[in-house]
RNA sequence: GCCGGGAUGGCGGAAUCGGUAGACGCAGCGGAUUCAAAAUCCGCCGCCGCAAGGUGUGUGGGUUCGAGUCCCACUCCCGGCACCA
């Protein structure tokens, strides 16, 4: 054993003993309960970043733990190989997609390995591989064959410069960000899956994850929105729109239905067109709608405009002539492509009918008497449920009784029902881009749109592609999409957009089961491990990606591959890693972004921060506040360049004692020091163990069988009561003061009295096991080093988890605090088996009692059980 | 804009069921060791106050013997919003 900790060598030599003995392999085994640890799987995008590092620590934490608590544990490690950022490396530095992701797979691979995670590396996936994306296309034409999966026009963004679509995230103040072009909404045919289906289903089950955090359910709850209301049905006024016909609405507001002063439609709706006829300015202004994107915060947060069309329609109930608008704000492919508006009741609507003077009819008295009439300012009371006035023969009813009165009058006229509508769309999963799966379908003149058979998949996609950012590359290239169609054989045309990447991370954690099947999606290994135990990712997944595996998973079982509803029966969201920023102001008021690493801080004499200057020139720099860690704000740390320095156990140890899990951390370089002279004191601690203390263990252990003297008796109560709420704290996921409760024990054990000599080797040898084991799921290296140095065993994975020791932890005298009237004042010693009224009366003697009592009798005194005493006078 | 979350010393955070606010660590200050420094060890450390004591968990109210924790109203910060992953 070393004198010195030196984590290179520890953990080198960790890292081949669990190498050699394959020991992460998970096997199928029906004896032992299993644990599927699962993290998300990261994009490979160049080298890991902090972030990925914090998500698999805490992975890595849960599966080592379960492992010493006697579970079959499975932790799979995969690739999100498809997407963006390779096209964009690719028109950047002139290297092909394929190659690109492959040599960033092959380093983060190192990398993963070099933080020592128990991971089973004989799992592998990597989406972009033609025997994973094989399975996805074979999926893809059985959901379509089940009319799962349709086609539709969508709206998507359009660069007119470089003639390409452009992701959300591309479109930058209305403008493309390569090509600077006003960005346009344009519709094309896209593929959807239909989610809506399984509706019902997704919300509904919610109820049954209890472990899952209840704000994710609720965003997923929401995210669905299923909500009751009624379609509403306005007849045209013939002698403005010249043809028969209604338009349709939805509204959960059908109460508020004879206060509907107009209706709005979107720019793309058939109606506004028409009008748009031989009417220039209307046809100017829906040319106007059509620019910009169509990112709902965008369009939520921008001003609300809008035109007449001259059109109207009939009011169902009461006859009368509604003007028909075209609004900016109301969105085609959301429900009808049309709203009714009911200003009196409804914000923005109320907003909408002010700037364009529209009538505004009161239909509501709110049941606060909040108001007499509605007048601006808006204010939300307005909104609320109530007492109809203003209605004619509904006056008085309240809302379920109006609802049900004005739905039931629709009905009997053929002009509306009860819904039920969500706010969930179907998923539109065509992309008109290269990295991705390509969509298993041919288009013939004759045949129409025709699956690629199964004797034809995988349709690979070619690797040797150049990309440009102009169009989209596969529409380019004549040898993949000139093919046969496969019912006539006559030439047809291939599909050249890709998948949404959301396809693929929707059921990779069902392959990672059977990796190595090649002859099927899944097989019944899947239901041996599915659904995953516990799934660890951040926050930022909690609806889109979530909800689209639940959906997925359910897809898999009416297909008959799976036996499970939910994926994931115990899910973690993990919060991001922030790091201070620091910049400097440049000419044109364009911020330099400085790396923390280059800046000195000073600080005054209370430690408060007071400045910071940049290390190589000593002139001052902008504290910038925390943020993100991010390319963009230059505030990252290296993962890599911290596990040089200090070791992979310290970078673990850091990450998770800085925060519980489930909240941002905060990078603290002292931090890291910190962390890492926690774990040289653990190894002098060992050194000395072994050096001193173990020579001293009495043949025959008599722990818990004899007394021990009154102080060392104190420190083996004191290490089992940090056990105690160590094993606690595991259990709700809350790591970081499980680290708390080591340091604990460890400062107990330096601390506790040597003599006698044997009854301390005693308590140290029983403490210091029960430290390592508590340990080794986060610092693995120095634990399993440690375990075997100081005589413990051979491999401290086989050892079991440490639990406490009710012996250990009895106490003959408690300690009460004395409140008087609340007030902290003072504490008694009494012995631990005193009843109500001796605590009582000890209490109110006590010095502190009498000295705050000032003379006065106690009016009430409330005990609270091995805590305190409150005396009321 | 809509949905969800957060706010506790100089900093990260702790406080299990409404019961000692600030555990553990970082930074800082004082001391020991050292030729000196690093490392290490010991002590102090919310704020005001010499002390007694007062005060204190984003802001303002409320419930309670007792509120960081429960209720109401607000402020600021963060995540998501369907083509970033």
């Amino acid at each position: 054993m070393q004198d010195k900790y030196q984590p290179a060598a520890v953990e080198t030599a960790a890292q081949q003993h669990w190498d050699d003995t394959q020991a992460f392999r998970a096997v199928e085994d029906t004896k032992r309960p299993k644990y599927y640890c699962l993290s998300m799987f990261p994009y490979p995008s160049g080298k890991l970043h902090m972030g990925h590092v914090r998500n698999y620590t805490i992975g890595d934490v849960l599966s080592r733990y379960h492992r010493l608590r006697g579970y079959n544990v499975m932790q799979p490690m995969g690739w999100d190989a498809f997407g963006m950022p390779a096209e964009n490396a690719a028109i950047q530095n002139n290297v092909p997609p394929a190659q690109w992701t492959y040599a960033n797979i092959d380093y983060m691979k190192g990398q993963l390995k070099r933080l020592g995670f128990a991971i089973d590396w004989s799992r592998e996936v990597a989406t972009c591989t033609p025997e994973y994306y094989r399975w996805e296309q074979w999926l893809f034409t059985r959901l379509y064959a089940k009319g799962l999966i349709y086609k539709k026009l969508g709206t998507v963004n359009w660069d007119p410069v470089d003639e390409t679509v452009l992701a959300n995230e591309q479109v930058i103040d209305g403008r493309g960000w390569r090509s600077g072009a006003l960005v346009e909404k344009r519709e094309i045919p896209m593929y959807y899956m239909k989610i809506t289906a399984y509706a019902d289903e997704l919300l509904e089950a919610l109820d049954g994850l209890p472990g899952w955090p209840e704000q994710v359910k609720l965003m997923q709850k929401n995210w669905i929105g299923r909500s009751q209301g009624v379609e509403v049905h306005f007849p045209y006024d013939l002698s403005t729109v010249g043809k028969s016909g209604v338009l349709k609405v939805f509204t959960t507001r059908a109460d508020t239905l004879l206060g509907a002063t107009y209706v709005a439609v979107a720019a793309e709706h058939p109606l506004a067109a028409q009008a748009a006829a031989g009417h220039p300015e209307l046809a100017a202004f829906i040319e106007e709608c059509r620019h910009g994107g169509v990112a709902e915060a965008d369009l939520a947060t921008m001003e609300k405009k809008g035109m007449p069309t001259g059109l109207r329609v009939v009011h169902p109930l009461t006859g009368e002539y509604l003007q028909v608008w075209v609004a900016n704000y109301v969105l085609m492919g959301y429900g009808e492509g049309a709203v009714m508006a009911v200003p009196a009741h409804d914000e923005r609507d109320f907003a909408f009918a002010t700037k364009y003077s529209l009538p505004i009819k009161m239909v509501v008295r709110s049941t606060h008497d909040a108001y007499e009439t509605v007048v601006a300012p808006w204010i939300d009371a307005y909104a609320e449920h109530g007492k109809l006035v203003n209605s004619g023969k509904y006056d008085g009813l309240r809302f379920d009784a109006a609802v049900d009165a004005i739905s039931a009058d629709l009905a009997a006229k053929g002009l509306g029902a009860k819904r039920t509508q969500y706010r969930l769309r179907d998923w539109g999963i065509s992309r008109q881009r290269y990295w991705g799966c390509p969509i298993p379908m041919i288009h013939c003149a004759d045949c129409g749109d025709v699956p690629v058979p199964d004797a034809q998949l995988p349709v690979v996609l070619p690797e040797n592609v150049e990309i440009t950012g102009r169009g989209s590359p596969l529409a380019k290239m004549p040898e993949f999409y000139e093919c046969a169609c496969p019912q006539c054989g006559k030439p047809a045309r291939r599909e050249t957009d890709t998948m949404d990447t959301f396809v693929e991370s929707s059921w990779y954690f069902l392959r990672y089961a059977c990796a190595d099947n090649a002859t099927a999606m899944v097989d019944e290994r899947v239901n041996y491990w599915a659904p995953a135990d516990q799934y660890v990712g951040g926050i930022e997944h909690a609806i889109l990606h979530l909800l689209y595996s639940r959906f997925f998973t359910r897809a898999m079982r009416d297909e008959g591959l799976v036996n499970i509803s939910e994926p994931f029966t115990n899910l973690l969201t993990q919060g991001m890693v922030v790091a201070e920023t620091y910049y400097r102001e440049q000419a044109g008021g364009k911020k330099q972004w400085i790396n923390p690493a280059d800046v000195q801080v000073e600080r005054d004499d209370k430690g408060r921060i007071t400045a910071a200057r940049l290390a190589a020139d000593g002139q001052p720099v902008v504290i910038g506040g925390t943020e993100k860690m991010s390319k963009s704000k230059n505030n990252g740390v290296d993962p890599q360049a911290l596990v040089d320095q200090y070791g992979a156990d310290t970078a673990r140890l850091f990450i998770i004692f800085a925060a519980p899990p489930d909240q941002q951390l905060e990078w603290s370089d002292s931090g890291v020091e910190g962390a890492s002279r926690f774990l040289r004191r653990v190894w002098n601690y060992g050194h000395a163990f072994v050096q001193e203390v173990r020579p001293a263990l009495p043949a025959a252990r008599k722990l818990g069988t004899g007394e021990l003297p009154g102080a060392l008796a104190d420190v083996r109560r004191e290490i089992h009561t940090h056990l105690k709420q160590a094993n606690h704290d595991f259990g709700k996921h809350q790591f970081n003061t499980v680290v708390s409760a080591a340091m604990k024990i460890l400062n107990a054990l330096e601390k506790a009295p040597r003599e006698p000599a044997g009854a301390h080797a005693e308590i140290a040898e029983e403490g210091f096991g029960i430290l390592l084991r508590l340990l080794s799921p986060i610092t693995p290296h120095i634990s399993h080093a440690l375990w075997q140095d100081c005589g413990f065993g051979a491999d401290i994975l086989a050892a079991s988890w440490p639990e406490p020791q009710a012996a250990a932890l009895k106490q003959d005298e408690l300690e009460l605090m004395v409140q008087v009237n609340g007030k902290l004042r003072g504490s008694i010693k009494v012995p631990a088996s005193a009843g109500k009224s001796d605590i009582e009366a000890a209490a109110l003697a006590s010095e502190a009692a009498q000295r705050f009592m000032e003379g006065q009798a106690p009016k009430k005194v409330v005990v609270v059980p091995g805590r305190l005493v409150n005396i009321v006078v």
